[in-house]
DNA sequence: TGTTATTTGTTATATTATTACAAACTGTTA
DNA sequence: TAACAGTTTGTAATAATATAACAAATAACA
């Protein structure tokens, strides 16, 4: 069998949560808002989130522990992210440039190390809350 | 009196373990480290490395929720911070260079949010690994 | 069908981090 | 000095995040 082509039920469940969610959602919080489609614990909550991020439908935002649906594309496997997120209300917005990903997969330093994935998070104020 | 210039005892106690320390460490295994030095409790290890995030004696990993010591002499505050770390060992090692750096700080999306912080985590398999 | 691999359900537990509040210490000023 | 304000510390409790272990169900397929 090859890889996986279709997302199973509570991959689709987790999924369809997050797609519809204008903000990063925690894993907790998920877990409480399927809970009426039957995941009960944890970690079916974890383990489908897990597969999304492989897959990646989805990406986490490390600095938040929080996960966003991947709105790009062109990105099917989360080896390549860079997000946006606002210290103040929180917004977070993926980052689709692409000469930063140009940039950034291109990188070496004088390590001897070859990057095959990199995560970014740049943070600061959003417009809105600029102009408080 | 003006931003503190010194480090209080619990802080200096952990930044000299995370100093010594080859590799990122956790929390808790500061903790339990620091626990014959009278830091007992979990709240007295976060408070220090709070404080010495904040003022850039040690960057947080945020994929593994570890910690390092800034290597970099010129890093006096965590806002610009880029690492590489070893997907089979897990060596971690802060990234200094200013061509990177100055293209991150410089960097404008269309979004017309003005960044002034980032982090990047670089992901690979470093020399010695590489040649397994 | 029987066999294997994958996915799921379930319980328990491990790991990471914060809240709340009282006590001690530090520097300032009446 | 004594009162005070601000900061740091200690302590207990608890919240939030994530994984281990194992049995049951389901899917792929020879
Ligand atoms: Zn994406
Ligand atoms: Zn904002
Ligand atoms: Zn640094
Ligand atoms: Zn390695």
């Amino acid at each position: 069998m090859q890889k996986q082509q279709y997302l199973t039920k509570n991959q689709q469940i987790v999924l369809d949560l997050v797609e519809k969610s204008s903000e990063p959602l925690k894993a907790y919080s998920i877990l409480f808002n399927v809970q009426k489609k039957g995941l009960k614990a944890p970690l079916q909550v974890y383990r489908a989130l897990d597969k999304l991020v492989e897959i990646g439908k989805i990406h986490k935002i490390e600095s938040r522990n929080a996960f966003v649906a991947c709105k790009n594309s062109s990105c099917q496997v989360s080896k390549a992210t860079a997000f946006s997120i606002c210290e103040s209300c929180e917004k977070v917005t993926e980052i689709n440039n692409s000469k930063l990903s140009k940039y950034l997969t291109n990188f070496e330093d004088n390590s001897g190390m070859k990057y095959n994935k990199y995560n970014l998070e740049f943070f600061g104020l959003c417009k809105k809350c600029k102009n408080k």
